[in-house]
DNA sequence: CTGAAAGCGCTAACAA
DNA sequence: TTGTTAGCGCTTTCAG
């Protein structure tokens, strides 16, 4: 464009990207030769010359190194990876910063992505591991790629994270549920090889001990509706008489909701239960689910701060960022 | 890199692109540089040239105007966006093609879309739209961006789509519930300003009729659980004597069944529910959803094909392309 | 089959 | 304060 503007294309620059020392008038007649012209720039270009793309990766990362379903399945329908999905966006899109969905399911797929980040087509990555032996954490330090995982890694690996305080999670629904009277209680957890599920769980278990009961059956599951189930049957099986339920998300509260009715338990009247996350499925669950609230807003905020911060600088030092979860008191508990 | 191949850049170049003509021992010679020095090409610089970036916009797009959340809601964690958006990741990602997720809620976002594709941060986009009103597609076409909705526009506008055939959709729900013995039949549609919305319900109202029922009780609702619940409510209120619900979602479903069961009615014993999707929620509801599958994974597929002939060809004429849903039958009806 | 050279469109020194 | 100039790192004619 726009030397129609009649003045030079470093003027134009500086005007677009908002640098001072521009004469007033000048900057006036530029924004109308773009608006008249309908001018654009372009980004690979800029990007050749700023190293920057104003793109970064969210990596939603399984396990998997086989093959598995080719459809991303419903990782994305999650309501938990959804509510940060959003909460990513709400956060960057201001800053003119835009995520590219990538899943890392296979071995392949985590190269791909190393591959993507190193070629410049993004900035930094913000990584959702919903698995333990996720070996891309790894990947991403050892290239040295600006990146924020949304959890603490399993093995401690030089990169910066954000996450609840797990335990003090557990806590809150362990003091809660005693504090309504509850006596025999239970949990259904999340896969224990994660370090979420073992905090969440321990966090319970402590607290359920201070308050006198060394001794909580558990059953595990693996955060899906299905599982939630499975484990509440399970649980009723071996334990007729339980009148609390602590459950490690709320996808498998709303799963262990539904057994409970089916088996003719009240909630919250016979069975209190307390799920984990406050994502959108407590909302849909029937009676409305109590929760520990994992601030994924806030989260998601952090991370997008540090991730900037160390794409602005490479050499910043790693740090870690622990938020406190609040309990949410609705009607299942 | 990679004159320390001791070859110029174009050869570079040529095996990097699998262009032949290339000597296979140069070939090789090339390769092992690359492994051995951790070349990656700088894709801006390569986007510069080639005029394409490898990435498409994938826009969720809701109506608004005016200022709403700020967090692009529970629209990501929506069961329905999450398969389609899964079903693109799953046929992009072997073409080396990613998604960058925006969400469309207002004037100035959709400004921002467009901007951003202009600029070249994007070959062409994806919409989804998940309200009527939605002035996207219009902006897309007018700037003639590569682009395909997932759904028929609610005014025609060049650009090509991707849909699903509601009315036989809404004629197979008919067919199954009156098949099954239902006589005091009602539905729940989604948004009725929404084409989908219309066409699932007038093809269910059609085949009713064809089936000596010429009224049936509507009530709306807007695709989500709480408004299925409402709709159920209202229903039962209503129409007591109701033996067989279409609902014109699987989310909706979810909440009417629970309200049916609040209220004392078996399913299907007393009332039979069909839903629409198959998406991941008709597998959580209690019994599991017959339901009516959308094809959302072949349509991906269509819309993926699609975008990227328009990229390449960009003065391809506009098409459309419709599949025809299935009935899938499990305990609900 | 391979190399040399000319840009792609922009930003950032450096002059003026 | 503005214009000139030199690249950013690649692909792609065009010679050889």
């Amino acid at each position: 464009m726009a030397r129609a503007a009649g003045v030079s294309r470093a003027t134009v620059s500086r005007v677009i990207n908002g640098i001072r020392n521009v004469d007033p008038a000048i900057q006036e007649r530029v924004r109308q030769a773009i608006a008249l012209t309908g001018y654009a720039p372009n980004q690979a270009a800029r990007s050749l010359v700023t190293r920057r793309t104003g793109v970064i990766a969210l990596i939603a990362s399984g396990a998997g190194s086989g093959e598995e379903n080719p459809f991303p399945g419903q990782i994305f329908a999650d309501p938990f990876f959804g509510r940060v999905a959003g909460g990513v966006v709400g956060h960057l899109r201001p800053l003119g910063v835009h995520p590219v969905l990538m899943f890392a399911d296979t071995l392949e797929s985590r190269d791909q992505i190393i591959s993507f980040l190193r070629q410049g087509n993004a900035d930094g990555a913000i990584l959702i591991s919903i698995s333990a032996g996720d070996t891309l954490p790894k990947l991403l330090a050892d290239a040295s790629l600006p990146a924020v995982l949304f959890a603490r890694p399993v093995r401690p690996i030089p990169i910066s994270y954000v996450d609840v305080a797990h335990r003090t999670g557990g806590k809150l629904a362990a003091d809660h549920l005693v504090a309504r009277g509850c006596r025999r209680l239970a949990t259904i957890s999340g896969p224990l090889d994660l370090p979420a599920s073992q905090d969440r769980l321990a966090g319970f278990q402590e607290a359920m001990a201070v308050h006198g009961h060394p001794y909580i059956p558990c059953a595990e599951g693996n955060f899906t509706f299905a599982s939630g189930e499975a484990a509440m049957e399970r649980l009723l099986a071996e334990h007729p008489g339980i009148d609390g339920v602590f459950v490690a998300n709320d996808v498998m509260a709303q799963g262990a909701l539904g057994v409970l009715g089916h088996h003719g338990r009240r909630v919250p009247g016979d069975v209190a239960v307390v799920g984990f996350d406050d994502s959108s499925a407590a909302l849909a669950c029937r009676p409305p689910l109590t929760t520990v609230r994992h601030p994924i807003e806030d989260m998601a905020a952090e991370m997008a701060r540090l991730l900037l911060a160390h794409i602005e600088q490479p050499d910043l030092p790693v740090t870690s960022r622990i938020f406190e979860p609040i309990l949410v008191v609705r009607e299942s508990a």
